[in-house]
DNA sequence: TCATAGAATGGAACCGGTTCCATACAGGAG
DNA sequence: CTCCTGTATGGAACCGGTTCCATTCTATGA
């Protein structure tokens, strides 16, 4: 059973007043004073009871980041940059892990709410039209991370450009002269309602039109995340009798599965097939993939950093904060063959 | 401001025990009673404090994990295996992430305390000689995963056999009829005391001796983790006057370096170079890596399953649990060429 | 010398649950 | 009709901190 400040202020002789203002390094305290508590304190090896000073502050020292998968290594990456950040800070943070749709509905109701958390990152999972006005008025300060809204002016949030990622990205292989250009990518509508591959399509669409080429829904194609979908229909486009020079992946992680699909119809890469992905994550560089790369960690730790700022002076203003994305060019992307 | 269990029993008109009682479903409230408490809490919008639920009951609902870095994939999937068990329960996961020596001290000695978990998984951390007396001691249950120590008789834990992992892994090269094997790892010895590398490292030596091949220092090299090290220290070792026909590395993340050091000095694999790894991590099977495969997910849920069951009924004598391996032949080992 | 401001200190009240003890009441036995 | 048992219920005390108010003591100025 562990001592109390109770015990402490017996075995120095003191009021528990004194003992707390001791602990909290309050001023008003006398060196002498001060000096006999703390020896009280080693002697007891006295740690104060963080449940009881949550209740008695009324806060809970505690940061809840609501994630969906931490499989994929882009949400590992921005998570290690709120653990890194949250652990110089006097809060704890509590994972809510989201693999299914219903977790995610009951983690959006339960989790913001004064009793659970001081305040929540919702990273990468963008609220729907009905989920923004419970959250927006959640009386628990909220950031998103990688989420985005049309209409959410209300919330904080980090977001990276994923249209001006996915025009970079199609902009890069139209200027190496390619004009058949595929482009692969998530479920453009799901429960969990992740907007990146919608944002990075639309700056895939943007970046064909202004260069005066046409889009066609052949070279366009969605399905499951993961390699082995993307490897299925990345093959299906493949076989086109007028297949794309190069493919444009919503993620790194599907660009594998496009270049194992080249590999089955025996088309080089880069020279048969240009293959761009998405996220630069480790194993990119192994493969030499080229890839947008986006501030994975920077977008945890400014998520935090918001989020700490909002809990010691609530702002008057929602913050917006867009972080660039960055063309890393390898050896997938060439122009094409002849 | 949250509703409060007092509000609740004045809105019903009972007492606020009975209300306690009908939260917690205690019997001895009758079907009207019951009902009334219901409506009201439902008028409320009330939810328990957590935070003075803990004080009251004197537990902290909190499960506190130590892992080391969790960007490697080996300790993400792991750890999902914690999430997705504990998500079930009524506790709360709190994570401590150990990417420093000081920090894995500091925790060591911190996080155990029955004032901030009720329980703690220390997740592929091994204790010193001078930590095991001390978490010994701790009057918090532990579990530890794939972590161990010799002198470990008091700790639960749940581990995979590492021994028998790089003796199937050595054996494997053998029975291709490889006698010249080397073994690349990280650092035997750091202040995180890892032990699987040392562990890995031990089977191979024993399946050398078993086969009666001469185990030469010349064919061992460590280095930190990562890629490029295991690329630099393979490089090294291809250049002996008798190179290895095989190399072992001690994780998978290590062996896509050896393969890159392979490439680099013109080495077909597995023609001229067989290469096995250690985890079977997600890439692995893109890369075609030949590997032995440790039960990652399961270990972080049964290791959660064990501290659950100690929490419940605290068990008269440590666990110990061993998860099995298993090889996993692909296409980057074969019989040595000519 | 006395009034007074300021510093140092003690401890009651409070945060919002749980638990246990006291009390009220119904129904069955004698 | 009385006594007893068991069920239902109310609420004080408690968990271990923080905070604020009251009190004591000291130093300063008139």
């Amino acid at each position: 059973m562990p001592s109390t400040i109770r015990d402490v202020a017996k075995q120095a002789g003191v009021g528990l007043g004194t003992v707390s203002r001791v602990i909290n390094g309050s001023p008003q305290v006398s060196a002498e004073t001060r000096e006999r508590v703390l020896s009280a304190i080693a002697a007891l090896n006295f740690i104060p009871n963080p449940t009881a000073r949550r209740l008695s502050l009324g806060k809970t020292l505690t940061i809840a980041a609501i994630v969906p998968w931490f499989t994929r290594p882009a949400e590992v990456e921005r998570l290690r940059g709120v653990e890194n950040t949250l652990a110089e800070s006097e809060y704890d943070l509590v994972l809510y892990n989201v693999e299914t749709p219903e977790k995610r509905d009951t983690y959006f109701r339960d989790v913001p709410r004064s009793e659970r958390a001081d305040g929540v990152l919702i990273v990468s999972l963008s609220p729907r039209d009905d989920d923004v006005e419970q959250l927006a008025h959640s009386t628990v300060p909220i950031v998103l991370v990688d989420a985005n809204h049309p209409s959410l002016k209300s919330l904080n949030r980090v977001i990276t450009d994923d249209v001006a990622g996915g025009y970079a990205a199609t902009r890069h292989l139209i200027d190496l002269g390619h004009t058949c250009i595929g482009y692969i990518s998530d479920p453009l509508e799901t429960p969990f309602n992740f907007t990146s591959s919608r944002d990075r399509m639309q700056g895939y669409r943007q970046a064909l039109t202004a260069a005066g080429v046409p889009i066609r829904s052949d070279y366009y194609r969605q399905g499951e995340h993961g390699r082995y979908e993307a490897r299925r229909l990345a093959s299906e486009m493949l076989q086109l009798p007028e297949r794309p020079t190069a493919i444009f992946a919503a993620s790194d992680t599907q660009a594998l599965g496009v270049l194992e699909a080249a590999q089955d119809r025996n088309l080089r890469v880069p020279e048969d097939l240009s293959v761009i992905g998405y996220d630069d994550i480790e194993i990119s560089e192994y493969i030499g993939l080229t890839t947008i790369r986006q501030m994975l960690y920077e977008s945890g730790k400014r998520g935090v950093e918001l989020l700490l700022e909002v809990l010691e002076a609530p702002a008057t203003k929602p913050i917006y904060e867009v972080l660039p994305t960055e063309l890393i060019a390898r050896k997938t992307t060439a122009a094409p063959g002849i």
